[in-house]
DNA sequence: AAACTATATCGTAATATTGCAATATTAAAT
DNA sequence: ATTTAATATTGCAATATTACGATATAGTTT
């Protein structure tokens, strides 16, 4: 016991609880917003952006990346982080599809 | 070790967090998925759609329930569940700002 | 090549989550 | 008042996540 039993679940329902997931940290969501500020994408500040250790942002960065949030190119010494717009565009197309059905629901 | 330091984010990073993490589970989005397909919301149908023990679902529901997601109201001996809409519009609209930021960008 | 910089990985401790059986609670039906 | 039905709570084992120091890796600069 402990573990997620995805295998009971479809695919698409797997892969938006994924998505959701890996932005179910303040840190990650901190991530996510200053690459969305930030003109260029590389690394470099996020470490000292976020009040975490090293090793525990590039943790999250992994995730991020895992989870196809973002896209990690390598550029020379450093690595160019940014926002993967499809994945975000997927989820506003998801909950948009369910306050639109909502909208068709009389209960409550 | 090992807690999530919450302390060092801002109220609405850790808002959108809470949410995304309630919606970080397959079994969480399958039960936003048939609350919103059926048309009353009463809730004893859920465990039965679930392919999970009844103390695990209700886990899940009171998960959903305690980051806003669904509300839950007392119908004698059943209880009334139904999705909050309002986080769920909650999250378009973070996702869509994130997006048309993201256009004005050019990186990447 | 040696030193420096940026990032990743490993190992590990602390904590959280997942899942379920057993039990409790509460309202409805008999 | 008992029984039944629906849901919640408790306790616990298995697993996952979070965080970080230490170390590894790989490119840059000197």
């Amino acid at each position: 016991m402990g573990a997620t039993k995805t295998e009971h679940f479809t695919d698409y329902q797997n892969h938006i609880a994924i998505l959701a997931k890996a932005l179910g940290h303040p840190a990650r969501i901190a991530i996510i917003e200053y690459l969305m500020r930030v003109e260029t994408c590389i690394c470099g500040d996020i470490v000292n952006e976020l009040p975490l250790a090293q090793a525990t942002v590039s943790q999250h960065l992994k995730e991020l990346k895992n989870a196809g949030l973002i896209k990690g190119s390598i550029e020379g010494n450093t690595i160019c982080y940014c926002i993967d717009e499809k994945s975000i565009e997927k989820l506003i197309r998801y909950f948009s599809q369910i306050t639109l059905e909502l909208k068709t629901k009389s209960c409550c």
